[in-house]
DNA sequence: GTCTATAAAGGGATAGAC
DNA sequence: GTCTATCCCTTTATAGAC
């Protein structure tokens, strides 16, 4: 009909190809869950429904669509603007600590997230392939999230409320006792997921120790 | 000549088949530099100079052989010999500064080497289709630095030099705050390699933090 | 145990019709 | 842009001789 043809004009110029779409999104699911080397060109073909050859009229081989579909996908999953930090009102007026510790809980929330280990594993898997991808994530990450937190705490040694000599050391600090070793065995498979009080006892603990080095006496 | 013949057969007998070697020394070098799917059995076979059925005579599959291999990497990778912590009269003896200092500096030294930075991408990368591996991982490396500092930590607790009343959650905070981000900059490839000063900072600076949390006043 | 040769399957990528 | 059909190469794994 004349009437889905227009709605399909419509789907390309608001959001791509239909097509396009689902190949990306298929691409997504299959290579966070495999990795690149364990899926091949047709298994994302069938799942987007769609023949082999509109794959490659859409890219130029399997490395673009993985290259392409995960440095989309590492630019997305910071969810800076979920982030109470990246309120400027909140980060004026809460008080201090309950702003760290929500934003705590957020951050260890995104890291913790079945999705984001997912990412980790395939990025970190096949960052000797492909180069740039561990860059950006790196960027967008664990980078992105210590210039924030380290921002705000430099601005609360500047108001006296926080007594820090290295603002970025301190967030790291902060980061590297919340982060860490749960990170590390969920991507080891060799822990459950972090409930969310799980979180907020973690995040809870690590600030109460970040505050006995750090507050002023 | 029967010489050889004989030497072979000894060889047999301390090391096993010198050919089985010759092929797993091939396959750690090929599956860490490019993990499991980039790596084919011909590869292993030519650079183990044999050919392919002498692989598979030895193990059942690819899969069996990664299997094998990684796990002695993991097993062997910790270096806990050459831990200060490790030898019993140091750590009754030496001042816990100076034993915390080099026990900070051997275990951050492993942990930022090539060597266990290609172990970390492969087994991380590999997680979801080797499950054993890492959890094997995860128990061999930071569940057992974590172990053996917290260990430590407990006794100096007890005996008044440091005021913890968690030992293992002091362990895990020391190690993040010295391993995080440098680990993760590593693994994602956004980092230069980590010189000996460098560590030596790290984990003084760490270190000296630590102090300021549990030294008692 | 070790080789040469080969089977059997699956992979990435394309030609040509529509 | 999209499909059917296919090419060509690499891969894992094995048969059979020695």
């Amino acid at each position: 009909m004349a009437g889905s043809a227009f709605d399909m004009n419509r789907a390309e110029e608001t959001a791509q190809s239909p097509k396009r779409l689902a190949i990306v999104d298929a691409a997504t699911k299959l290579f966070l869950s495999q990795g690149f080397g364990a899926v091949s060109v047709d298994a994302i073909a069938a799942k987007a429904q769609v023949s082999k050859p509109t794959v490659y009229s859409h890219f130029e081989n399997k490395e673009a669509l993985f290259s392409g579909v995960m440095t989309g996908v590492c630019e997305r999953a910071g969810g800076q603007e979920a982030c109470p930090l990246a309120n400027e009102e909140a980060a004026r007026y809460m008080p201090m600590n309950e702003l760290l510790q929500k934003t705590g809980e957020h951050v260890l929330g995104v890291i913790t997230s079945p999705e984001a280990i997912e990412i980790f594993r395939v990025v970190i898997g096949e960052a000797e392939r492909f180069p740039q991808l561990g860059r950006n994530f790196f960027e967008f990450g664990p980078a992105s999230i210590l210039e924030m937190i380290g921002g705000y705490i430099s601005k609360k040694s500047n108001s006296g409320e926080l007594v820090v000599d290295d603002p970025a050391k301190a967030a790291h600090y902060l980061v590297g006792m919340m982060v860490f070793p749960v990170q590390m065995g969920l991507a080891c498979g060799a822990r459950d997921p972090v409930s969310k009080d799980e979180i907020s006892e973690i995040v809870a603990d690590a600030l109460k120790t970040f505050m006995k080095i750090y507050a002023p006496r």
